[in-house]
DNA sequence: GTCTATAGAAAGATAGAC
DNA sequence: GTCTATCTTTCTATAGAC
């Protein structure tokens, strides 16, 4: 019951139908679950829209429609447009730094790094619409976003900052600029989610299939490892 | 006189009031270049506005008044909103097109890999604006651009991954897959241009100076080749 | 070529019956 | 919680005087 990621108008539908006729209108039971799951289905059905058309492009009428729902129904759960747009927004925050948590998961840097880029490829795969919505944000100016980037996203970045200098002093990696380094790691990945479409046309399929998305992070994996310098520690040579 | 960059509401509106006065309406000489100028002016306000809100979310009253215009002007030059965008799309891909030229400089794929990779960071530098237009379009799903896409950079990228997999044959080049280097390439470079908002917040910098922007690609361009890992040819051991 | 006025559709949001 | 009807504003595009 409780995946409702089901982005399409008429999977949708169906679903509303479903509890429709239960007339009785007030058993308590369900009461907060409804309000949830309304929620959750016109996020995704708003995250939908707001990827393929931008905050100022989308309008609620498509995101209601695509929920299956009348309009004044999303305003009963969202007062305004730009507060759905900032729940979405925030989600969709929530799955980043997840997946920034990765790059903690050990201290050699070829895991660090590869399991970093590996955790980004996965979340262009699984979650490419989030991602669409980020990037317009960003090129629309971010002006939703100031707070997320500077409270979160920079505090993240500037210690990985410190972590790779540190890394480079050790000698386990280049020399490399490390902000450089991480917007090419950001860059290179998210490609895969917001430029679909171009790579789609550029390869002729109509989708990239698991198979093919699974060889090309490794491919990722490895150039950035390469650009990077990286190399794992030899377990005796560290002095400090 | 001609240099129609400007984008800002105010001095557009400055230029327009300069040939006002000149009533007499039909002076042969400058029929023709009333037109081109008016026509430069807008695509260039259109290219500003597309690029901060993309195609649905931009109206044409917002580039009228950032041209300086009335509404119907735009409409006189342009006779709807979707010719004025593809207006715009085809003049970011001319430069697109110009800069995919560099890859060719040179046979050693230092040079033409490092080449390219410069011209991208200067093209994403000298029109930030013109790579948000193409990237919001390709998140929008490219509608718009099919044609583009399949005709002119589609046969750019298979000749390309063809002079690619030569350098590998030949040994100058790492076994890396072609398309997934030069989407890397795309996605660094562009970052610059589309990203920009996030990485001003990141920096806490109002904008990236000319210098560092210069660092910043000598660096871009010394991590593709160490990803992509090109050597230049020993000159005499070519065998073929 | 320029510009005011406006048509006709669609936008965000709300009222109020159920 | 749901939904029809509607308010107000803004949208694309055009008419028609100058």
């Amino acid at each position: 019951m409780r995946d409702d990621d089901t982005t399409t108008p008429a999977a949708n539908l169906a679903m509303r139908q479903a509890g429709a006729d239960a007339d009785a209108a007030h058993k308590p039971r369900r009461k907060a679950s409804i309000r949830a799951s309304n929620e959750t289905h016109l996020l995704a059905c708003a995250e939908a829209v707001f990827a393929e058309r931008g905050f100022e492009g989308a309008s609620t009428a498509q995101i209601a429609e695509r929920a299956g729902l009348p309009k004044a129904n999303l305003h009963y759960y969202f007062p305004t447009k730009l507060a759905l747009y900032w729940r979405v927004l925030d989600d969709v925050f929530e799955e980043w730094n997840a997946a920034a948590d990765t790059f903690d998961a050990s201290d050699d840097p070829v895991e660090a790094i590869g399991g970093y880029v590996r955790a980004k490829m996965a979340l262009s795969r699984r979650r490419p619409l989030g991602s669409k919505v980020w990037a317009n944000e960003i090129i629309s100016g971010a002006t939703h976003m100031q707070d997320i980037l500077l409270k979160r996203v920079k505090p993240w970045m500037e210690s990985r900052v410190t972590l790779i200098e540190r890394w480079i002093a050790e000698g386990v990696l280049a020399p490399v600029e490390p902000r450089t380094l991480l917007y090419m790691i950001w860059a290179t990945t998210q490609h895969y989610a917001d430029f679909e479409a171009q790579i789609r046309a550029l390869s002729g399929k109509r989708a990239l299939s698991a198979a093919s998305f699974d060889a090309t992070t490794d491919e990722v994996v490895r150039m950035i490892l390469r650009a990077s310098g990286a190399r794992s520690p030899d377990s005796r040579d560290r002095s400090a």
